[in-house]
DNA sequence: GGCATATAAATCGCGTGCAAATTAATCGCA
DNA sequence: TGCGATTAATTTGCACGCGATTTATATGCC
């Protein structure tokens, strides 16, 4: 019963909870996505981009933390879609500067209701979501940090 | 400044905040593991091998909440580095029953440090992680409570 | 101006995750 | 015993994530 002390089990693992926590939330948001065409990871794109109106893709993914390689090809599902444009900048020809259509502000409302049924599900009050982002965001930018 | 309230912020987001870090990790581990030959979810599957000597894929898929289709290929690849046997089981010929080889064994010591590695790179009291972890995972558990 | 350097996206290859369908083996029950 | 229902694993198709490379554009320095 005892085991390797150096050897921890995956249930001890913390980044092992933000793992299984992560797939959690990607499985709850699936199916409520589905109904309005977006993936989970192109709903959070989507959010970003309403508050981020004209940024280009740099800058969406320092939002994001995605590097380029990821974000492109998501981004130009998104195109194919309708519900965004991707313009290169007539200032700096290097930048892709992303705009989201009617069709894509269309979204928001159902967006909006479906991070209510996510909050809901997951049952816990304002204040301790708050102290749970705080507490991962530090690790994350710690972690950030620690590669420069 | 005022943002539409229905519609959050990505930072407001909690999924989005167990997303990055999660990412955190992934870009943490992932040069400390290219040295022993690993990916991260690779490592997180021998470590529970490592704890479930002898155990199914379903099994194996329970204590990671992965589905066979996502672990049978990774499986494979693990197999093909000589680090584990996948074995029909003689009394269920539906199971395949994984085993460590010695191989396998032998980066016991290496994971240990990697793991070492990364509370330190992490930097948080073992106190805060566990709390941390009892957060993550009840939220992980209501989630998948919540789909019965 | 001219050219090396730097920057922004895009491309390529590989390894996940997962839904849906398939195959093979076991179970349940008349 | 036999056969439909269930279960375990595999296969297939698609969408990420990201390292490494490539392409196109802009910058800096002489």
């Amino acid at each position: 019963m005892t085991a390797d002390p150096a050897l921890p089990q995956i249930e001890d693992l913390l980044c092992f909870s933000v793992y299984s926590a992560g797939l959690a939330f990607n499985q709850l948001y699936r199916p409520l996505l589905d109904d309005i065409g977006l993936t989970y990871p192109q709903f959070l794109v989507m959010v970003a981009l309403w508050n981020h109106e004209g940024c280009s893709v740099k800058e969406l993914g320092e939002a994001l933390f995605l590097d380029s390689s990821t974000l492109t090809p998501l981004l130009k599902r998104l195109e194919a879609a309708g519900l965004i444009t991707r313009l290169r900048n007539p200032r700096d020809e290097r930048q892709v500067l992303l705009r989201v259509t009617g069709k894509g502000n269309g979204l928001k409302g159902k967006a909006a209701q479906v991070s209510c049924a996510i909050a809901g599900a997951v049952g816990i009050s304002a204040e301790a979501a708050r102290a749970l982002r705080t507490s991962l965001d530090d690790i994350r930018d710690k972690i950030h940090d620690h590669a420069e």
